[in-house]
RNA sequence: GGUCCCGUAGUUCAAUGGAUAGAAUAGAAGUUUCCUAAACUUUAGAUGCAAGUUCGAUUCUUGCCGGGACUACCA
C-alpha cells in the first residue's frame, strides 16, 4: 500500500476522535509537500476549518501532535504554515521500503483480477500510408491497453481495418487509369506507399475533371457530381458489392500490397494486435442490428424505406441508420461489430481510440446500444484524444502536408545516428548493436513526445523544433538508465547487508518519487491516459540526475552510504526500465 | 444557426478549488583531475478580457474576444 493511503486512514482517525466527528480518508486532501517547504506530505486544513470551528494553526498544531503521539515509528515531526500542515514521514520507513524492494521485478505490478477490457486502435484505412496522427494513436491505443495489463485487468488488443468503401475505390480506380500494371515490386516502392500515390492521384485528376466541366457551364455542385472518374469509383463500389470478380481480385490485390506496407511500420513501432476485423468482413452485421431496432421500436422507417432513430430526447439529432437503398451507414456496422464483439470477447469495457473529431459519432453509437440492449453498451468508452496539427494547421492528404509515419521514423533515425557519433561514446558497438541503439533512441524520442501529452488535448509538432532529445525527452531518461547500468556494471548492490541510517536530501527526494511509481500506474490506468506515466519517468530520472550529480555512489562515504545508493540506483534503474516499457519504450544498457 | 472543445513564459507542455502558477526549450551566467556533460547549478520570463461564487479561482458560473471540431442517406 502507497504511504499516502497508509497515513489517510490515521489522519482520519485521529481528527474523528479528537474532534468527535465522522471523518473518511475520502475528506482528505493530501498533497506532495512543495519543495520551499519542510515536510513530505502536507494535509489541507481548510476544508475543518469551518466544521471544527478552530483555527486552521491551531488545527494544524492538533492534529500534528496526536499524529506523532499515535504513530511516532511513521512521523518524525510535523510543521505548520497557514493551512497546511507539513508532515515528515520517518527516515526508517523508506529505508525499510527501499531495503525490502530494492530488486523487485514485479514493483507496480497488481495481480489478475479477471476484468476483462478492449481496446481498439490503430484502425487504418488500406488506401493509405500512416501519417504522425496514426503513430499518436498506435502509441495511445498500445500504452493504454499495457498500463491496464500492469494494473491487472485482462486486456485485448484488437484493430479494425477499414479496407472498403468508395475511398478504397478511389485509388483502385487511378491505378487502373495510369498504372500501366505497375506494382510496388516493379517500382521498387513499399506498398501502402504505392497505393497511397495512386489514392492522391485520383484526387488530383477528379480536381481537374470538375475544373473542366465547370468551364464547359456546369454549376460546381453539378461538376462534381458527374467527374467521370468519380462516376467510376462509385461504379466500382457497386460493382465489389455484387462481387464481380475481376473488381475483387484488384481489390484484393492492392489491399495485400497495403498490408505488406504496413507490416513492416506495425513491426517497427512495436503496434499488435490479438485480433484484426476487417470491415469488409462485418460491414453487413448492421443489417441484424436495424432489424432488431425495428423489432424494439428504437428505430422508425420513412415513407421512403429509410430507417432512423430519434435522439432529440438526448439532447442529440435524428441520426439514419440505414439507407433507403437498404445499405448500412457506418454507425450501424459499429453496433453490429460491437454486438458481435461482446459475444467472442464479453469485455466490460471496450475503449475506442478514435480522435476527438468523431466524439459526436460515439455518444450516438452508445446510446444506440443502450437503447438496442447490447451486452455491454454501457461500456462503450470512447478513448477520445485531440489531433496532431503543423504549426500551419491540420494535417491534409491533398495538400501533401501530411507528415508520413515512415519518413518521420527514418528522420529521426538519422538524427540519433548523428547524434551519437557526435558523442562518440559507444565506438566499440558493432554496426548491428549500433543500429539496434538508433531505433531504440529514435523512437523512444518519437513516442515519448507523442505520450507526454495529456492524451484529450490537441497538440501541435513542429518539424523543425520537435526533434529533441534533451530535456523532458525520451532520450535524457534513457540517458538516466544508461548511467545507472553502467554503475550496475560495475558493482551490484548486495542482498544480505542492511543499509543506511539517515536520508540526505537528494536520496530521499529519489526515494519518495520511486514509492509513488505503483500509484502513478494505477491513475494511469482509471484514467486512461499514458502521459501520467511519462511524467513521471522523467521526474523520476530528473530526481536520479541531481542526485548522481550530487552524491558518488561507488565511492561513498561509508560502505553502508554506498549500499544505499546502490539499491537506489537499481531500484530506479527497475522503475526507468519497466515505466517505459509501458509507454512502449525502449532502454538501453548504454548510449 | 445548434452542440462541444480550447486560449498559461518567445515556443512546446504541467498544475484532484489550495502555499510565491511548475517543466522543457530558446536567452543570460556558471560547473568536468571524480561512477557516461544526451548532464548539473543559478538567472530572467506567462494564466485572452470583464464580472460572479469562494476564506482561497488557471480550475466552477455568466458575458465578450480569438481559435478549432462536429452538426452527410461520407467513412
Amino acid at each position: 500500500m502507497s504511504i499516502v493511503n497508509r497515513i489517510k486512514p490515521i489522519i482520519a482517525d485521529v481528527i474523528s476522535r479528537q474532534y468527535n466527528q465522522t471523518v473518511t480518508a475520502a475528506d482528505l486532501t493530501i498533497n506532495s509537500t512543495k519543495p520551499e517547504f519542510t515536510g513530505d506530505y502536507t494535509l489541507v486544513l481548510f476544508a475543518f476549518v469551518k466544521s471544527l470551528k478552530k483555527s486552521p494553526e491551531q488545527l494544524g498544531q492538533e492534529i500534528g501532535d496526536s499524529l506523532l503521539k499515535a504513530e511516532p515509528a511513521l512521523f518524525a515531526s510535523y510543521n505548520v504554515i497557514k493551512g497546511f500542515l507539513n508532515l515528515v514521514i520517518a527516515d526508517q520507513f523508506w529505508l525499510d521500503f527501499l531495503n525490502t524492494g530494492y530488486d523487485n521485478q514485479d514493483f507496480g505490478k497488481k495481480p489478475a483480477d479477471g476484468r476483462k477490457k478492449m481496446v481498439e486502435y490503430s484502425s487504418p484505412n488500406t488506401n493509405k500510408p500512416l501519417h504522425l496522427g496514426h503513430l499518436r494513436n498506435n502509441f495511445l491505443g498500445w500504452s493504454v491497453a499495457e498500463i491496464m495489463k500492469t494494473n491487472g485487468h485482462t486486456v485485448y488488443k484488437t484493430c479494425i481495418s477499414n479496407d472498403r468503401g468508395i475511398h478504397i475505390c478511389k485509388s483502385m480506380v487511378a491505378w487502373l487509369r495510369y498504372a500501366n500494371g505497375a506494382t510496388p515490386a516493379s517500382t521498387g516502392s513499399k506498398g501502402d506507399h504505392f497505393v497511397g500515390d495512386y489514392y492522391v492521384m485520383f484526387g488530383n485528376v477528379m480536381k481537374k475533371e470538375i475544373a473542366a466541366l465547370i468551364e464547359s457551364g456546369l454549376s460546381k455542385e453539378d461538376a462534381e457530381k458527374q467527374a467521370p472518374i468519380m462516376k467510376e469509383a462509385q461504379q466500382m463500389l457497386v460493382d465489389w458489392e455484387s462481387g464481380d470478380e475481376a473488381v475483387n481480385n484488384l481489390w484484393k490485390t492492392m489491399n495485400a500490397w497495403v498490408y505488406s506496407g504496413f507490416e513492416i511500420t506495425y513491426k517497427r513501432i512495436g503496434s499488435d494486435f490479438d485480433k484484426t476485423y476487417y470491415e469488409s468482413q462485418t460491414y453487413l452485421l448492421g443489417k441484424k442490428a436495424v432489424e432488431d431496432g425495428l423489432a424494439k421500436n428504437v428505430f422508425y422507417k420513412k415513407e421512403d424505406g429509410s430507417v432512423w432513430i430519434d435522439l432529440t430526447a438526448d439532447g442529440l439529432d435524428e441520426k439514419v441508420v440505414q439507407r433507403k437503398d437498404g445499405t448500412a451507414v457506418y454507425i450501424t456496422q459499429d453496433i453490429g461489430l460491437a454486438e458481435q464483439r461482446e459475444q467472442e470477447f464479453g469485455c466490460e469495457q471496450t475503449f475506442y481510440v478514435v480522435a476527438d473529431e468523431q466524439n459526436y459519432h460515439f455518444k450516438v453509437l452508445k446510446l444506440i446500444a443502450e437503447k438496442l440492449g447490447i451486452p455491454g453498451a454501457s461500456g462503450i468508452t470512447h478513448m477520445s484524444y485531440g489531433m496532431v496539427e503543423l504549426p500551419t494547421g491540420r494535417m491534409k492528404t491533398r495538400e501533401g502536408t501530411v507528415v508520413d509515419a515512415d519518413d518521420m521514423i527514418e528522420e529521426m533515425v538519422n538524427v540519433a545516428r548523428q547524434k551519437t557519433e557526435e558523442l562518440g561514446k559507444v565506438k566499440d558497438f558493432s554496426e548491428a548493436e549500433l543500429k539496434e541503439l538508433y531505433d531504440i533512441i529514435a523512437l523512444g524520442a518519437l513516442k515519448f513526445f507523442l505520450l507526454r501529452v495529456d492524451p484529450k488535448k490537441r497538440m501541435i509538432f513542429n518539424p523543425e523544433e520537435s526533434i529533441d532529445f534533451h530535456g523532458f525527452t525520451g532520450p535524457f531518461i534513457q540517458f538516466i538508465h544508461a548511467r545507472i547500468k553502467s554503475i550496475l556494471r560495475k558493482e551490484a548492490p548486495v542482498k544480505s547487508a542492511d543499509a543506511g541510517s539517515g536520508l540526505l536530501p537528494a536520496e530521499k527526494s529519489l526515494i519518495i518519487k520511486l514509492e509513488q511509481y505503483p500509484t502513478v500506474v494505477e491513475q494511469a490506468a482509471t484514467e486512461y491516459n499514458p502521459s501520467l506515466l511519462a511524467i513521471y519517468c522523467y521526474e523520476l530520472a530528473k530526481a536520479y540526475s541531481s542526485f548522481y550529480t550530487e552524491h558518488s555512489v561507488l565511492t561513498a562515504e561509508s560502505a553502508e552510504k554506498k549500499q544505499l545508493r546502490l539499491r537506489l540506483s537499481q531500484l530506479t534503474g527497475i522503475v526507468i526500465a519497466k515505466g517505459m516499457a509501458l509507454l512502449g519504450i525502449k532502454v538501453p544498457e548504454r548510449m
